[in-house]
DNA sequence: AGCATTGTTTCACA
DNA sequence: TTGTGAAACAATGC
């Protein structure tokens, strides 16, 4: 259930196990995971090294290997995990396993490894994936560009946030979480918020994104469970509403998020 | 059976 | 240029 915080999680996990293990064998026979490298393509690029570092911007990861080759790109997609030893990062509820959603594999010399794990095959392994269309990392924005890359345009503020362009990470269930906290109506033009609601949902998201990195992840949210027919704010009490902003189904407050 | 789904990319179109 | 909506991708879960 990948957004920022299970990707921040997925990358610390592989920062604290994946890394200064020689790398023996690769399975990337999924080509469509792989896609466009050809089979063995990305394998011949990595064995023999080790992964020396792991980075995230948004919801991209990519890890940096010994030698000189090139870099490890991953991205989760809608239902990737990366698990080590069998130890999983990103999101506390194991996945079953063992069901053949192993799309991509590294084997270490010690006899552990280093999986992709995805039931819908929607993650994404690359060679030097290309991050230039990638805007900054969403929990670490400074104030100053947040009100100058997010506060115009416009088409609704929701829509604004998940554009990868324009900050990176944030995706459904967050942007939710971020403009409920905040108070902001989803549907409001983005080039219509003020400064201080700017930073305020600035604020939230942060903060939404603290949390959710703590807990385990985004479905973690506070108004994420009253996201259903019949939902009610946690906060007021009100009536949840529910509409397609941005291509995405959006719920917020009634009461609280107006105007 | 039918609908929805946390992500990304592409395309037609206004 | 900016934005929108839909479709496609693959597969699962309710």
């Amino acid at each position: 259930m990948p957004e920022l915080p299970e990707v921040e999680r997925a990358r610390a996990l592989i920062q604290s196990r994946g890394l200064r293990r020689r790398i023996v064998a690769v399975d990337d026979r999924d080509g469509y995971v792989c896609r466009p490298h050809g089979p063995g393509e990305i394998a011949d690029a990595l064995v023999g090294r080790e992964l020396t570092a792991a980075h995230r911007r948004g919801k991209a990861m990519w890890c940096e290997a010994s030698d000189d080759g090139p870099v490890l790109g991953l991205h989760l997609g809608m239902s990737g995990r990366i698990v080590i030893d069998g130890v999983e990062g990103g999101d506390p509820k194991p996945a079953a396993a063992g069901r053949g959603w192993d799309r991509f594999t590294l084997d270490f010399e010690d006899g552990g490894h280093l999986t992709m794990r995805d039931p819908r095959r929607l993650s994404r392994v690359r060679l030097e994936p290309n991050l230039d269309r990638l805007g900054p990392d969403a929990a670490r924005i400074a104030a100053g560009p947040f009100r100058e890359r997010v506060g115009r345009g416009t088409g609704p503020i929701k829509a604004r946030i998940m554009d990868q362009a324009v900050i990176a990470g944030v995706g459904n269930l967050l942007a939710d979480e971020g403009l409920w906290r905040a108070r902001v109506d989803p549907r409001r033009a983005a080039g219509d918020l003020a400064r201080d609601e700017l930073d305020g949902l600035r604020r939230a998201l942060r903060a939404a994104i603290r949390d959710a990195i703590a807990k385990g992840g985004v479905h973690t949210g506070k108004v994420i469970p009253a996201r259903r027919r019949d939902g009610s704010c946690p906060r007021c009490g009100a009536a949840m509403r529910r509409a397609t902003i941005g291509g995405r189904t959006t719920w917020w407050c009634s009461a609280e998020q107006q105007g």
